[in-house]
DNA sequence: CTTTTCATAGAAATCGTTCTCAATATTTTC
DNA sequence: GAAAATATTGAGAACGATTTCTATGAAAAG
């Protein structure tokens, strides 16, 4: 019951060789092309797109493949990707992975069976050094989380430098027992714990980290945690904007007040991270620019597959809010 | 170069046929099964999707077309409608129309491209009645925004009624003067815009309502400019997360208390809401269960082609904070 | 006016599967 | 033990497009 390219044949009078030509941009007499046009409006034809997959050998799609999209930073970068692609041309499938390496290889061999052009994917650590090991028939551009990433393409953040400079901020406002949150799934939360521990030993303070799973219930837990023990620290770093969110909450159910009680200070720069308490100081990820870019290097990679790996490195911008004001005992 | 179903049947001495029907289940002896196994195994064969889909006429794909998947209500219901298509083992085709009828014309069009089998649609108001007159060659659903929706499954909330208990509760509170600001992109608005004058008139309440652009943009000039005109009413509606989140920042930048100066209340129980000044009072929708509902219809429809129209209405939840505190003048 | 060149159109092969149908081997039934 | 029923298997068509190769007609060159 389908309409066929067949069908626009016999209606325009043609071969359906003439047909893809005057579709497709080939060489077709102004006659037949708009023969061709009147045909298609006439029999509401629309093209096949497995059919024409499968013969021209490219799948005008690629892949993204992220933690899980609800998380505004992903979902931010996801929307700056699809508007690339769509403007390529290209469709996006979109994976999340819940952070679960299965799910990882599950998707990865999905993406060998549509025959994607190319995937973006942000792995968590577990699978960043199989990835190493692995080939595939498509390239993979590593986006958020890259580790040494031998070879492959990549863009992150300057997670060291970011922390640093967080770290540096909450010292400089006089804070000095400040304890880290970093996520245990992505090798992102390692090298902002590096730059964490790096800043506080640059001040002569002592270290005092924590890795759990990158949620808001897992900070919240945390934080509470330590306000049962009495163990809270005079700051807290979290390492994205769920924990961030985490920490948050749990000071809010505790009634202890931003920052007297307890400074923070965390990635991401996400709208609600203005509107709550008295603002939150947070390293802004430049996430559209994360996103346009992944897709650049994809497309310069399709265009020389052998040309060298690049790994492109975008540096974080501090936002400074209530959050972190000076504590009350500081030096001058 | 790549390895096709042959090279498999060539590698286990069995015909192509007796792959195929390996691979998919088919009767097959316990031998030769196991024999094809160790050939896709040797051969590290992957089939080709899009070959799959020509020849069997199916594509195990659906479409979800949304405004945009960054406003945080999308999200969580592309999130559940992801789960439960994968569940099933559906592709999801995710498409962003940002609220452009052009753009929802086009992603439909793609849909008929990939000859889907269905759609789950979050339509604009100018799209919706069209809706009514066309006809596609795959079942929709449609989501969040129904309008009259003549002979359309439709996942709802019951916008009507929701807007009616939030202006029922901030009139208990002693509330008088409340603006409604409604997005005049859906029928969603209006909905909530009808509920909201009858619940006013109902109490003996002018209306005082605006349509303008769903964005926290919009939202936040518009308050602004009250504050600037010294118009602003005692407490204002927003009808969605974006809305209410522009109030917010208004209220912020001009040093607005809430609610001394203005309450606030609004839809999409969104986690910043509760993190936000003293807390939002919001109308919570029950995304999940509205993505997986949309699913659920879809899947019924599929099954049963001719089965009359199915409009589910989900009630909405009141989540009373701090933003709605009685006023100080209110009786008692 | 004939020959060469070029642009355009059609015929047929092809992409990698699934599906139909006929053939064979096996089991069941009488 | 022969006939009928059943379970597997393979050969080959088909899905709907693109692409290659060949044929045709017109234009250009001699």
């Amino acid at each position: 019951m389908t309409i066929s390219i067949k069908d626009v044949a016999r209606a325009a009078g043609v071969s359906p060789a003439t047909v893809s030509r005057a579709l497709g941009g080939g060489p077709v007499s102004a006659e037949l092309q708009a023969q061709v046009e009147a045909a298609v409006k006439a029999t509401g034809y629309r093209p096949n797109l497995s059919a024409r997959r499968l013969r021209s050998r490219h799948s005008q799609t690629i892949g993204l493949i992220v933690a899980d999209i609800s998380n505004p930073f992903f979902t931010a970068v996801a929307r700056a990707v699809e508007d690339s692609a769509y403007k390529a041309g290209l469709r996006v499938i979109l994976c999340n992975t819940d952070e679960n390496p299965q799910k990882e290889a599950m998707y990865l061999q999905l993406m060998e069976e549509e025959r994607v052009t190319g995937v973006i994917f942000a792995p968590t650590r577990a699978s960043v050094d199989k990835l190493a090991r692995a080939t595939y028939n498509f390239p993979i551009v590593l986006i958020d989380r890259a580790g040494r990433a031998g070879g492959r393409d990549a863009v992150v953040l300057d997670n060291f430098a970011a922390a640093d400079m967080l770290v540096a901020h909450l010292v400089a406002q006089g804070y000095r027992r400040i304890t880290g949150l970093f996520g245990n799934a992505s090798t992102t939360g390692i090298e902002r714990h590096d730059g964490y521990v790096a800043a506080m030993q640059q001040a002569g303070l002592t270290p005092a980290a924590r890795f759990i799973a990158p949620t808001v219930e897992a900070a919240e837990a945390e934080t509470c945690h330590w306000f049962k023990q009495g163990t809270a620290p005079e700051a807290v770093i979290a390492s994205n904007g769920l924990m961030l969110m985490g920490v948050v909450r749990a000071m809010l159910a505790a009634g202890k007040k931003i920052p007297e009680d307890m400074a923070i200070a965390g990635f991401d720069n996400e709208s609600w991270t203005e509107l709550a308490g008295p603002g939150l100081t947070v390293i802004e990820q430049p996430v559209a620019d994360l996103g346009r870019a992944a897709m650049q290097l994809l497309m310069d990679r399709l265009d020389a597959p052998d040309a060298p790996m690049r790994k492109m490195v975008l540096g974080g911008r501090c936002v400074v809010r209530g959050s972190t004001r000076r504590a009350t005992g500081a030096a001058a």
